[in-house]
DNA sequence: TTGGAATGTCAACAACGCTGACATAACCTG
DNA sequence: CAGGTTATGTCAGCGTTGTTGACATTCCAA
């Protein structure tokens, strides 16, 4: 089925075998990764899309409607159920442009750094650890390869300083 | 906010801001790793929780539901669905234990073997080109780090051998 | 024989993706 | 200014996948 290369000793970590093993890995690291944050979201009646909606607006204060859109990869119909609820909530507030009255520029509100704070902490707490735990040679090589693993585009977004906002 | 430790050159790879690329990068990679297999089954009308319950049958063939149900993490009702629909497709096999006459042991067929190549194999491709480009020692760093970043459970689960089939 | 474990099933619900359609306002270009 | 495009919001409907709760069946084990 897959295509080994025995013989080649330097290409062992590409094996079939491996290879699933980095799958599974990822599958339950994700898992954990998201595992705190939710127990905060569902105690105040959240899901993890509005946990990334405050997290790209806590990092890109101002960001527009369609610049979120385009980081989240969802479709406006999606977000804006989301962004309604936390308008509605006090977590953000949308402020009409100046150079372009039909953009909306996105604040989170002091309720919502609140918010955007605890996942946060709870995120860095787990993750904080993992790295502790593995060093700084491992976490280097770790981003290395997530970096590798993504999309172009969010590559190239990810890679580039915060936004137009 | 954070808990920086300004001082210690050592450290720097656990700043805040080093944790927040973290956490993004897992967010983007993430969504780059489900989206090959994500389109092989749409096409065929299933969705992630397929994928997984093909994944694992396949890794461990004839595990029980309760087994399948714990590295899943889902409930049996969830679960249940997405089974349900797999047998009836014919791509699922439940043998009753003989040892044990409750319990029902989960084969793929011919045809959920063939899927589960394909998913497999779209998805190690994406991979296999990441660790390509990053490199043997990034990818044991990539490792490393997921590996702590699981749940104890799950990382029990994970070394382990293939399970009690 | 009886308790409990393993499994299956029904119903209802919620989060969060999607498509399609439509409205409004603002911008921009000819 | 008129017409086209862009940005945003909203309604309606649908599908996957998670949840709880309740209940039935089967069967092992004490």
């Amino acid at each position: 089925m897959g295509e080994q290369r025995p013989g080649n000793e330097s290409l062992l970590f590409l094996t079939d075998e491996q290879l699933r093993r980095g799958i599974e890995a990822m599958f339950f690291a994700y898992r954990g990764f998201t595992a705190d944050p939710d127990i905060i979201l569902a105690d105040r009646g959240y899901g993890r899309a509005h946990h990334r909606a405050v997290h790209f607006i806590n990092r890109t204060p101002g960001t527009s409607v369609n610049n979120l859109l385009a980081i989240l990869g969802v479709t406006k119909q999606s977000l804006n159920r989301v962004l309604r609820t936390l308008v509605e909530d006090g977590l953000v507030t949308s402020k009409i442009g100046t150079r372009d009255r039909r953009e909306r520029h996105l604040f989170l509100t002091d309720t919502g750094k609140q918010l955007e704070q605890a996942l946060s902490q709870a995120q860095r707490g787990r993750l904080r650890a993992a790295y502790r735990a593995a060093g700084p040679e491992a976490v280097a090589g770790f981003r290395q390869v997530l970096e590798a693993m993504m999309d172009p585009d969010q590559h190239r977004r990810f890679v580039a300083p915060g936004g137009r906002a």
